[in-house]
DNA sequence: TAGATTGTTAATCGATTAACAATC
DNA sequence: TAGATTGTTAATCGATTAACAATC
């Protein structure tokens, strides 16, 4: 198995999360089959990629018949997911942490923010979109009771290299990180950061720009 | 000038973005030159690859006395920006719509979203964080006449489709798109997915394989 | 069988990094 | 001058795509 375990790209283990909410939907609508051409659209990548993807999960296709989605799904969720469902903590509950808690809650079967920290006390106690409030100062005990090990990061920029530093202290694995910052970690943490304004404004530099064709996720 | 536009890559651009917000704090703290190692660290990159970046811009380094701050700032902006600040609509006041417009507002000197969209006839008419909230059907007019050729797009997966081809027909340049669902174009509109969802399955899958150290944005 | 698709290797493409002469 | 950094080309690395035999 750890030999099986050849290192996947980050560019494939989004694509394939991808695939899985893709196949979902088909699966909700009766299909039951799928070409890799018709995978390979829900990323804009080529059929080839999709099925190079799909080789490194353990590839059960069948020529000219395609995979079978159910299959397909069971297999990338072996590879995804843990056996017990990931609880995650959510830091800095402003506006765009409320929206995350709204847009993170629903059924997930894989993951759930289980709890969420702000350094402002008139929130510590009170339940926010579902979700209990802890002080900051209960994270790094918080962390370990509930077993957490990924957290989404939603402070401010000023806060964000100082939150990460805690949470990096108090054990946490991976950090999906919102604040517009660089942050350093020596350690084997991975840290994912969207950064949302420079996105919106490579948006905008190619609205001008308006050539190519391209990818996206 | 179109002879110098050699079409500078995504990733340069997003990292243009994010050396000119550190930049502009830099200077704040009354900082005024810096050094290609410093930057790199802000995009977990080389000093190498900060080098290749400016030098897209049209370099204006000083041997063994680094870049000056001020004019650098100046530079990127000359090729990030317009001439005059972009107008950005909003697709969408939900949970993540409204967090977005109050993430999105500010201080910003090169871009404002000026509009919000809805399908919820309840919310058009209403001033939601400070922009006005449109019906959908007034969309292609407003675009017009307000001249907004980018959008962010924070609708629900099942309408981003039918809405982005909405915008599309009206005339958009390009979209961030929030919904996580692939956005297909034949034209030369440009598409910017931001999957949350990927992205934290992503952290999520690595958590468990901590091993390397990564690149970010 | 003929046609289409898969699994997988080889070729291509693009982005990152190393290296180093030129410069301050 | 000696030391450090820039600008830029060449080398490396990794990811994507093309190609095609094997298979249904």
């Amino acid at each position: 198995m750890s030999k099986n375990q050849k290192k996947i790209s980050e560019k494939t283990i989004e694509r394939l999360s991808a695939y899985r909410r893709y196949l979902k939907d088909l699966l909700k609508k009766g299909k039951d089959r799928v070409y890799s051409h018709e995978l390979s659209q829900i990323v804009s990548g080529t059929a080839a990629q999709v099925r190079r993807d799909l080789m490194e999960v353990g590839c059960n296709g069948c020529s000219s018949k395609g995979y079978e989605i159910s299959l397909l799904i069971e297999e990338i969720s072996k590879l995804l997911d843990c056996s017990d469902k990931q609880n995650i903590a959510l830091i800095g509950v402003g506006n765009l942490g409320r929206a995350l808690l709204g847009y993170f809650s629903g059924s997930r079967d894989n993951f759930d923010i289980v709890a969420a920290f702000d350094s402002d006390p008139g929130k510590s106690g009170r339940i926010i979109c579902g979700r209990r409030c802890y002080d900051m100062e209960q994270l790094p005990a918080m962390l370990g009771e509930l077993k957490i090990n990924t957290a989404i990061l939603a402070v401010p920029a000023e806060s964000a290299e100082k939150v990460a530093q805690t949470l990096i202290e108090s054990g946490i694995k991976a950090i999906l990180n919102f604040a517009p910052r660089h942050i350093t970690t020596g350690s084997g943490v991975f840290i994912e950061t969207l950064d949302m304004t420079s996105a919106l404004e490579k948006a905008i530099y190619f609205s001008r720009k308006n050539t190519q064709q391209r990818k996206s996720t």
